[in-house]
RNA sequence: GCUCCUAUAGUGUAGUCCGGUUAAGCAUGCAGCCCUCUCAAGGCUGCGACCCGGGUUCAAAUCCCGGUGGGAGCACCA
């Protein structure tokens, strides 16, 4: 055994004591060396009684002992150990070349942007970033009787509002003409099948693994029945069904829809086409054509991962990787449509913008800021287990950007009349930002007042507070308004400090506090959205509708109209 | 019912693939202190976790087996 060795032991053990209240153990010390020596490996047997015999020695020192062999010894030890870096962004993508990556965002135009659409765009699009490589928006719109060129629209300015850059934008639809090839191959090589049988029926049989008479079908059959959905057939007469294998495990296997009949006029094609490709054949193919190399969705497709691989397989097509995600919700704040739209039927939310929502338009009203939602996303990290996020955390990222730009004020609820009666100061002069260089603005005062009735203790008489920029007061009465003397400027922290509004020129507004619309038990919260009258300095209506404020005090809020603020958060 | 995914502090996650260098890292939350004419931001300190039970191994959050909890799929929606 080497000295260099036990002198090696003897500082881990020493280093690990230190850091444990004097007593090491002779395991963790192995454990340790192992990890820097992999080559001793097989020599534990004759390690390992060397470790306890050292570890023993140095449990045997009192700690003042073992510090002085330290400070002698191994002086490094001392040194606080350095953090350890934090991998920064996603994780490292398995088969991605540097400048060959290629991801997509593919939102069906069928509804407005939210929260978890932002997941998924971010998600693809850093990786696109992280790679150096290209991010594809695609409209996935093969479902002509959802899709609206108002949700097409909203997708794109929601997208934008959180900056996030596309290389190219298509529409699924804009390739109808590749799906009919590839169907043809597929029916022609006898990898699917028209299906002529009642929804039901597929259905029962799909869940009881058996497969239908039309499997039967021979390729001419299935030609012809082709060519007769192209008219002949009404809607739900015929589908085109990929042959996968009715007894799979995995149902989607089961031999899955490929196209089938549709009607109504599309948003953009018209009514230029009536069979429609599903979800599943569309972003195989989708996904191949575009160059896309890595996929990644919300788990609730993770078992189309297998059929989609299947499809380009049978069509000898190049398979993008593909990855998954859990979706991403907020306590209390539905994301589905099924949910809200009823909400917004019953009149207990305004509308998709309302501010209760996770709508990305209702984040902005809110004053969440895009670089908050990005950052809280990419905190969330790629897992697959369920995520119901606390607001809190998204609040948390947003008060660190939204801090340096939100001009201070005055603003005070449950308005209490203040007289000063010996006040004499006819204006005063306040700072914009406690550290900030945002100027300053002037008040003009005279004795009248409001404060908040929040800072009056129940029997106020007597007590002193510290009006922000005034100066001290001693309250003498408290009636219906409250009298008080000016007591000086002095500094006095122990005196409780309060905002106060000008009455001579106060502005009134509606403060609108949002609130989480469900509560633990899933009922509709009636007090999701309070409003309440609250005062302000004039300074208000200097501001530009959407500018930031902190209220001193009270929190940040959003200006969202001269007579109107949004609460954001503390 | 069948199948798949998942399980780390109050909450969200890193680490898990390839067992040891971390008696588990970060953020948020909470508590305290500093700074401050805000209950904000910033700085510092503290609190707090490997779902359960077996097994393999010198060594298990990590590998294996068996439970349990949560979620999803079984659409001519995506």
């Amino acid at each position: 055994m080497d000295e260099n060795l036990r002198k090696e032991i003897r500082k881990m053990a020493l280093q690990n004591a230190y850091e444990h209240g004097g007593q090491t153990r002779d395991k963790i010390i192995l454990g340790k060396i192992l990890g820097v020596k992999a080559e001793l490996r097989n020599q534990i047997k004759d390690i390992s009684p060397i470790i306890t015999e050292i570890v023993d020695s140095v449990n045997g020192l009192d700690s003042e002992l073992q510090k002085k062999e330290i400070e002698n010894e191994f002086p490094e030890i001392l040194i606080p150990k350095e953090k350890i870096e934090e991998r920064e962004g996603l994780p490292e993508l398995k088969n991605a070349i540097q400048g060959k990556v290629v991801t997509r965002f593919p939102p069906e135009p069928n509804g407005y942007p939210h929260i978890g659409h932002a997941k998924a765009a971010i998600i693809n699009s850093e990786y696109a970033k992280m790679y150096g490589g290209k991010f594809i928006l695609r409209m996935d719109d093969t479902n002509p009787e959802a899709e609206r060129m108002e949700y097409h629209a909203a997708i794109k300015v929601g997208l934008e509002w959180l900056g996030i850059k596309f290389d190219q934008v298509k529409s699924t639809s804009d390739d109808m003409k590749i799906f009919y090839e590839k169907a043809i191959e597929l029916i022609d090589s006898d990898r699917a099948y028209i299906c002529t049988c009642k929804r039901e029926d597929i259905s029962k049989n799909r869940r009881e693994r058996i497969a239908c008479k039309c499997s039967k079908k021979d390729i001419k059959d299935n030609q012809k029945n082709w060519e007769k959905m192209r008219e002949k057939f009404k809607p739900g007469e015929a589908i085109v069904r990929f042959r996968g294998n009715m007894e799979d495990d995995n149902a989607v296997m089961r031999d899955p829809v490929l196209l089938r009949i549709i009607e109504e006029k599309h948003y953009t094609q018209g009514d230029k086409y009536r069979i429609w490709p599903s979800y599943d054949f569309a972003v195989a193919i989708e996904d191949s054509i575009d160059g896309v190399t890595h996929a990644f969705r919300s788990k609730e497709f993770e078992l189309r991962r297998e059929l989609i691989d299947a499809l380009l397989d049978a069509l000898k097509m190049r398979k993008p990787d593909q990855g998954f995600f859990s979706r991403l919700e907020f306590k209390g704040m539905p994301i589905s449509k099924r949910i809200i739209k009823p909400l917004i039927e019953e009149g207990k939310v305004s509308w998709y913008d309302d501010p209760r929502l996770p709508t990305l338009e209702a984040l902005r009203r809110r004053g969440i800021r895009p670089e908050a939602i990005r950052k809280f996303i990419m905190s969330l990290g790629l897992t697959k287990a369920n995520t119901l996020a606390p607001f809190d955390s998204l609040e948390a990222f947003n008060r660190k950007i939204v801090d340096s730009e939100s001009i201070r004020l005055f603003m005070v609820a449950n308005p209490k009349k203040l007289v000063i009666k010996n006040l004499t100061k006819k204006s005063v002069e306040i700072s914009n930002h406690p550290v900030i260089d945002m100027g300053k603005r002037t008040i003009e005062i005279d004795e009248n007042f409001y404060i908040s009735s929040d800072d009056l203790k129940e029997n106020p008489i007597g007590t002193k507070l510290r009006l922000l920029g005034i100066g001290n007061i001693s309250i003498i009465e408290n009636n219906s308004e409250v009298i008080a003397e000016y007591i000086g400027d002095e500094d006095q922290s122990e005196i409780p400090k309060i905002q106060w509004v000008p009455i001579q020129n106060a502005h009134k507004i509606k403060m609108i506090i949002p609130d989480i619309l469900f509560n633990e038990n899933e009922e509709f919260n009636e007090d999701s959205l309070k409003e309440i009258d609250v005062y302000t300095e004039p300074y208000y209506l200097e501001l530009k509708d959407g500018d930031m404020i902190q209220f001193v005090r009270f929190g940040y809020c959003r200006k969202d109209a001269q007579t109107q603020a949004i609460f954001t958060h503390k």
